[in-house]
DNA sequence: CGCACCACAATTTTT
DNA sequence: TTGTGGTGCG
């Protein structure tokens, strides 16, 4: 029973608590004060998730289980309550209740690049402490794990991690050596076969097991596959993604001693983006969260789009199921976007089923209507969204503000040209990244072995690159060799000469082996990055691509030289000096980090990856069926749902302005095709839309398709509208020449200094008054400019 | 062994 | 249309 004097304790005390987190709706706040227990705060787009999450955490730090507990600190009494009303050192001290240590918060979320900024804003908020609490990716968790507990599972604490591209082609070689047929047994496929076995926690043995019982002769051959594949991972001290969380999970669920340890280590679990973890991740999480049960789960089911690679909206939607006592806490005011925006995102989700409810609202005004466009084609299309923004430029907007989203990566080659055309700067996110390109792996390859080198995948990947004289015939041989005598490929290659069947290439090969353990020895001397330096020029790499002197080989080799600045950056921000530090590190690493957000360009990026962001104006183009919705999705119900949350979030993304835009035919992979305007146009309210350059009955009108009322395939559908003619483009009715004074709708007023004829067109300099000398193309210019 | 040519396929992406 | 991967020839 609670006194008299208890209840006004701890009434005062959440007062005191509260009091820091005053700029919070009041939502927000009870998401921040919640600290026991389960909790799902289901975050609407652009409503202060990261807020949030940022001060829960300073909450937790500062008063511990203050805000959320009906226990009183020992020695509670009058002068204390006193100390609590009037605030001050005092009041704090009477206020906190078991105050967390950093160490003991684990935050994780999706990306390095998210992990990266809470700890920035913990960081800049409070101090040294925020540095101290584990933010990280559920990877990164894993390996900092691992690194303590992989011997227990037989493996090195120094493990490697294979990524995508490793784990690709160490499964063509457990393909080829099974003798399996690549069409029918695609490592692609078996890949993903084997993911999804991890992530339903069956290992290899208990697939085979279940696929001989099975009798299914196919699914025998996979469990072999299986097998082979993991026994040669474990052989070479390496894990993929998947065993990174799976070996963690294992170690937790089967060792007591490591649960015990960890789960005691950690008193609060904080998941961002939960909408996007899969079964295991889900089994990490409230693995590590059993000690206490504090687990905080943030996420928004409206913006799961990711399906595709495992994720599993099932977590967020049976959170409540599986955490009985949860809280739920829904944030739905949002922040970001004008009302007609809102009303649009709000509109176009309601049209799903599967789904939690959520409707956000905004004390902002409705704000510009959203704009549709029907472009005639893909190059008029990119043509009026580089028009539009350069009219926005000419009235004062940054390039930064706006952003042009796109279903697939495929579309952004028109925007690109228009851009370039038209002399905005722009910047593409996403395509290949940084460590995907060949440069940067072999290069990659090349410090692992050095490292390692036992690492026969990578050894593989470098030995004839560049190339000295050791084919693949010969590598096979030596590979086989030492499979045979259970040795290392780099062992064979020293003792070369002691197998007669190298004869041809031994002498190259000890040569080779030669070089590497040189490195090796440098290595120990060597900072990384002056080992890079030192490998480059031995190897021979960096002579290779300047010799070749093309365009691209320039590229690669600035690429290379960018991978330095990145070493130098790792040692400096981390502290370590070491390279199986660096190479640990990369392993986890992408480019998304690249973003750099002072440059002022235009941003072009999917859809998909414009999650978390925001910009004052955006673009989504290709808002056509079998585009956006996407063909595969058409008729298939549960990813027709996935396609409109991912409108959902690009809609979202926009603050001020929306601009959708079609096309009325377009060229995809070399066809042209007439689509009908994206369905989900049409669920936005017309209210909310200003048409421009739109025909009449141009709409998606039929929604039996995705309501199930079709069985059969329609009879040869109509377009809903006639094909436009093929126009050529108008050419300039002003003629121009050197000299000319000229004002441009966005860069002002110029001169013309230089003209060139280029395929049908002129590629013109104007020097600007404001700007300085600019390369346009003279058809486009002429479009956003007079003769003066 | 290295290069050139042809067939083929082709969302979305992080770790 | 573009890029990649495999095959065949010099």
């Amino acid at each position: 029973m609670t006194t008299d004097f208890e209840q006004r304790f701890l009434e005062a005390r959440r007062a005191f608590v509260r009091r820091d987190f005053e700029k919070l709706n009041d939502r927000q706040q009870e998401a921040v004060l919640a600290t026991e227990g389960p909790l799902l705060i289901l975050a609407g787009a652009g409503s202060g998730k990261t807020t949030v999450l940022i001060h829960r955490i300073a909450n937790l730090l500062k008063y511990g289980r203050a805000s959320d507990s009906d226990e009183l600190p020992e020695g509670a009494d009058e002068a204390m309550l006193a100390a609590l009303k009037e605030g001050g050192e005092r009041g704090l001290a009477a206020a906190r209740l078991d105050p967390v240590e950093p160490w003991r918060i684990l935050a994780i979320t999706f990306t390095n690049k998210a992990a990266g900024e809470l700890k920035e804003r913990l960081t800049r908020m409070l101090g040294e402490e925020g540095g101290d609490v584990w933010a990280c990716t559920f990877h990164s968790a894993c390996v900092r794990i691992l690194r303590r507990e992989a011997e227990r599972l037989g493996f090195p604490s120094s493990f490697t991690i294979y990524d995508t591209s490793d784990v690709k082609s160490l499964m063509k070689h457990v393909v080829k050596d099974l003798n399996l047929d690549e069409k029918s047994f695609a490592p692609p496929m078996l890949l993903g076969e084997i993911s999804r076995a991890k992530d339903a926690q069956i290992d290899a043995q208990e697939y085979l097991r279940r696929a001989r019982e099975s009798g299914d002769v196919r699914r025998i051959r996979i469990g072999e596959v299986y097998v082979e594949y993991m026994r040669r991972l474990f052989a070479a001290g390496a894990m993929d993604f998947d065993d990174l969380i799976a070996y963690t999970v294992r170690l937790l669920q089967q060792d007591e001693e490591v649960r015990r340890y960890w789960q005691r280590r950690f008193r609060y679990v904080l998941i961002d983006e939960y909408q996007d973890t899969n079964h295991l991740q889900y089994l990490l999480s409230s693995l590590l969260a059993g000690g206490t049960g504090n687990i905080c789960v943030v996420g928004d089911d409206d913006q799961s789009i990711y399906k595709f690679r495992g994720a599993t909206i099932e977590n967020i939607l049976s959170f409540e199921t599986e955490y009985k006592n949860a809280r739920v806490i829904r944030l739905e005011q949002n922040y970001r976007s004008t009302g007609h925006i809102l009303d649009a995102a709000n509109s176009v989700i309601r049209n799903n089923l599967g789904r939690k409810g959520k409707e956000l609202w905004t004390k902002k005004d409705r704000g510009d209507p959203i704009r549709l466009y029907v472009a005639d084609n893909e190059h008029e299309e990119a043509q009026y969204v580089a028009s539009t923004i350069l009219a926005a430029y000419g009235r004062g907007a940054n390039w930064r503000d706006h952003a042009i989203l796109y279903r697939m990566n495929a579309q952004s080659n028109q925007l690109e040209m228009s851009f370039k055309r038209n002399g905005i700067p722009y910047r593409i996110i996403g395509g290949t990244r940084f460590f995907d390109r060949a440069e940067i792996k072999d290069v990659l390859a090349y410090l692992c072995v050095i490292a390692a080198p036992t690492d026969d995948l990578r050894l593989a990947r470098i030995i004839n690159n560049p190339p000295r004289g050791i084919g693949a015939r010969s590598v096979e041989l030596a590979q086989e060799l030492a499979q045979r005598e259970g040795l290392c490929l780099m062992e064979v290659l020293r003792r070369a000469d002691a197998f007669p069947e190298l004869s041809r290439a031994s002498l190259k090969m000890r040569q080779f082996a030669a070089l590497m353990d040189g490195l090796s020895e440098s290595a120990k001397e060597l900072q990384p990055d002056a080992l890079l330096d030192e490998l480059l020029e031995k190897t021979g790499y960096l002579r290779m691509l300047e010799e070749k002197n093309t365009v691209e080989d320039t590229a690669r080799a600035e690429n290379v030289r960018e991978l330095k600045t990145g070493i130098l950056s790792y040692m400096k921000e981390s502290g370590d000096q070491t390279l199986e530090g660096y190479l640990a590190d990369v392993a986890l690493y992408s480019d998304i980090d690249n973003y750099d957000r002072d440059a002022d360009c235009v941003v072009m990026m999917t859809m998909h990856s414009a999650k978390g962001l925001e910009f004052p104006t955006v673009f989504i183009v290709g808002m056509e069926e079998t585009v956006f919705p996407g063909i595969r999705s058409i008729g298939e119900p549960e990813e027709m749902e996935e396609e409109r949350r991912l409108c959902y979030v690009a809609i979202t993304r926009a603050m001020r302005e929306l601009y959708l835009v079609c096309a009325r035919q377009r060229m995809i992979f070399g066809r042209t095709t007439a689509n009908r305007v994206s369905r989900f146009v049409d669920e936005i309210p017309e209210t909310c839309l200003e048409k421009k350059n739109v025909p009449k009955g141009f709409g998606y009108h039929d929604r039996r398709e995705e309501l199930g009322f079709l069985s059969r395939p329609p009879a040869a559908k109509p377009p809903a509208y006639a094909p436009a003619p093929p126009k050529k483009k108008p050419a300039p009715s002003v003629t121009y020449e050197v000299g000319d004074q000229v004002r441009h709708k966005a860069f002002g007023k110029g001169r013309l200094v230089k003209m060139m004829p280029m395929g049908g067109d002129f590629l013109i300099e104007i020097d600007f008054e404001a700007i300085g000398v600019k390369k346009l193309m003279l058809r486009v210019a002429a479009m956003n400019m007079e003769k003066l």
